[in-house]
DNA sequence: AGAGCAGTTGACGTTAACGTCACTGTGACG
DNA sequence: CGTCACAGTGACGTTAACGTCAACTGCTCT
């Protein structure tokens, strides 16, 4: 079984290349206290569960969270003892960062909408090639 | 027709009133060239033409653009004696900011649907009250 | 002349998320 | 036994767009 074990750990370098991200990084991240690998001697040995929450790091990163926000968020996760206050709390944090997210689309699709205009106003007086329609 | 002249030309208070940036920001615009109000003696003193050129500025940051390439932009209109080179130098450039725009866009439209869902599944599973609709 | 305020310059601080070095340690291999 | 590659630990650098602060200068009012 100690196969097993070892199958389930991962390298520095596995995690990097799994997640596609830098050891820097990773190491940032434990400094962050985001993650916490166990130490193996004086090397970082990933598990399951690290590997876990990476994903959920990363997916966070995807969503636009802060490395803060995101740390906050897991370490509710974790304290999870059957209550539910922690989930509510990051469901909280997600419903307030979704209001974030749509206000930012409000104002891209503004700008994108003026930029046009000013392009289109561009060609129109000829100022300038026309473009690919 | 002096008193005229005079009007023309705004302190950096005023300017900094009439478009809601600071000092320093005016003074860090013109340390990056991309402003540069005429002094009378150690005072700056701002034209129409550096409230149009910092019109222009302010409507480049809404659009995303960084301040360099707004300065390059900006420099290509000066320099505009009828070639239009420089206009075409500057709407590619704007092509290629809403383009990236674009793209912003639909990434932040696939990581509102990834949280939405995340958020509806939460509570679905009960984990956490229900949302205003 | 003294007070006070606007304006100026220059230098350093800030935030986020790492990158880049330099130096040390360690296990494996030939 | 040498050395090679990979790990690890600081510490400092980077980018953008300013904020903050200190120390002046200069003008105006009284």
């Amino acid at each position: 079984m100690k196969s097993d074990l070892r199958k389930e750990m991962m390298t520095i370098r596995e995690m990097c290349d799994a997640f596609e991200v830098t050891p820097r990084t990773l190491r940032f991240y434990e400094a962050k206290e985001l993650l916490s690998p166990e130490r193996v001697g004086t090397k970082r040995l990933y598990s399951k569960t690290d590997r876990a929450r990476l994903a959920l790091i990363l997916r966070g990163k995807r969503f636009g969270f802060r490395l803060e926000d995101i740390r906050q968020t897991l370490d509710l996760y974790d304290r999870d003892d059957g209550n539910s206050a922690q989930r509510k709390r990051a469901c909280e944090l997600g419903v307030q960062r979704l209001a974030e997210m749509e206000a930012q689309r409000a104002n891209l699709d503004l700008a994108i909408a003026e930029l046009k205009a000013e392009l289109t106003d561009a060609e129109a007086k000829g100022l300038v090639p026309r473009r690919a329609a």
